[in-house]
DNA sequence: AGGCTTGCTTGTCCAGGACGTAAAATCTGG
DNA sequence: CCAGATTTTACGTCCTGGACAAGCAAGCCT
């Protein structure tokens, strides 16, 4: 950050990108195509992106990650766009709160973690792994990542309970064990996706079925992906991508995958990026809901 | 991929940008400069780098993470660079084996990971935290590096194994959870920085001292981070820089950092990447064992 | 030996043009 | 009036080649 007379703080473009997603290629075409955002210069011609421009940037990276496209988006003037983050993402965070999530989603609202892990807890010993998972800690999540878009909640706080959930997960799994160990379903992220609750949940369900299952964790090269599930002679690889994930990758990492994996094997596609996929070949099954497993 | 009538597959930039950590400006310049890469063309005239150059600049990252300059290492021959890396990256995973660690790295090596959860216990019941950290958990994450980087282990073993770690050290942690939250140390990693172990083992460490702490995770924003410390009346900021992390860019976040931040804030910092720094302010602690905290 | 200057090394940034893919819009037949 | 096929537009990524600042290395001087 340069500080300035003003008070202002400007950003060049590196960290802009590093802080929006946005690529500096994109960036700079938005600026030629849309007229938004136009830096300003420091004296070597390079862009220093104010403040404001970067957090304007970030409400567009959350509008595009909803769905919309960046030519409705990108042009509008501030109170425009201000207006069209509120209804779509506020919208968002106000909708469908299930009665019997309340005690939790102001745990999570009022960021207490112990009181968090507690319910959890308590949800697991009433409900059972299954119903937990699906009916708490998926809401849950989404819960978390809907406050976040509209800005009713700080990005550590989002950390901090993600975590706790994250650390909640793993305990149970390593609780339940399973032992039989053969023909295990693979569970990864390709490369680029870092979220991994998706594979997590996943597993926990799979546990329930009795399913052996073998969780690589998030960012797994695709040969890596091939050569285990060749070595462990496993009987599905599942991935799951989320809604952050740039969806026009998502098509050519699979057929990467699928050439990769010999013809019998099947891929198991979930979360919310997996949603949106088209004409899904006969290889890859859309898990839409845990229920389907 | 695209697969071609030999048999070997060609990668466009932005694949080879991912999976060896090098940008596209640095490919490209690099081949202007040094004459390697060279890719073959598309019919659209764009790089298509074939598997054996990609495997060559993960080779030459290694070598790049180890201290070594490019215009030493990127020109090199095949031969040159494979003896080199032999060199330099074997003689690493050569050295040093303290002999009580024996059980424990052969079950990293076999990649066992039910028997170095176990092994990991007893040593934590033989030794008590503070020792199981740094005299253990430390150097098994060394050795693990090593290994990778001697291409002696897969990247998926890698992952499999460091998860097993991290699962260690949360369930220990958060079994011996301190009462007292007051003043914590905060710790996190800033952004671009993946490896979050540094933090957690930091965490147990501060537990074995009775001094409260906050592992935010890794890649917290700067005025997060600083949004934290005042919320929280902290003591420091603990940060870790792994040995990968381009050290170029530490310096300018660490100001970023001094200038989000009040004078009376302590920072401590910690991991492989941060021993190369020079000339440290005066508000940065530099810490190159845990002891030392 | 220690500290300074000088020159080289290295990665990042810029402009502006081009192209392929995927989404949107339009057309067409039932 | 709807479904499917086709054209048009939108969008991001890649290209070249030039420039520069910060960091590192080596040599110089005290």
């Amino acid at each position: 950050m340069s500080s300035t007379e003003t008070g202002s703080l400007r950003h060049p473009i590196s960290i802009v990108e590093r802080d929006t997603g946005i690529s500096k290629d994109t960036l700079r075409i938005w600026e030629r195509r849309y007229g938004f955002p136009v830096p300003e210069r420091n004296d070597n011609g390079e862009r220093l992106y104010p403040d404001e421009q970067v957090a304007r940037l970030i409400t567009i990276r959350k509008l595009l990650d909803h769905g919309m496209r960046p030519n409705k988006v990108v042009p509008l003037s501030d109170d425009e766009l201000q207006q069209l983050a509120e209804n779509v993402l506020g919208e968002q965070a106000a909708r469908r709160i299930p009665d019997d999530l309340r005690e939790l989603l102001d745990a999570v609202e009022a960021c207490d973690l112990v009181r968090l892990e507690e319910l959890l807890h308590r949800q697991l010993a009433l409900k059972g792994l299954e119903a937990c998972v699906t009916r708490v800690i998926s809401p849950l999540m989404e819960w978390i990542g809907d406050l976040w878009a509209a800005d009713r909640m700080e990005i550590y706080e989002e950390h901090l309970l993600t975590r706790q959930i994250y650390r909640f997960l793993d305990l149970v799994i390593s609780r339940t064990n399973l032992r039989q160990r053969s023909n295990p379903v693979i569970l990864a992220t390709l490369p680029g996706e870092q979220h991994g609750i998706g594979l997590l949940m996943t597993e926990a369900i799979l546990l329930t079925r009795e399913i052996p299952s073998l969780n690589l964790g998030t960012q797994i090269p695709i040969p890596q992906l091939a050569l285990v599930a060749e070595k462990a002679d496993a009987r599905a690889i599942g991935l799951s991508f989320s809604a952050s994930f740039p969806a026009r990758k998502i098509r050519p990492l699979l057929n990467e995958l699928l050439e990769a994996t010999p013809e019998s094997l099947e891929l198991l596609v979930g979360g919310a990026g997996a949603a949106i996929i088209k004409r899904v070949p006969s290889r890859i099954r859309l898990v839409r809901r845990f229920e389907e497993l």
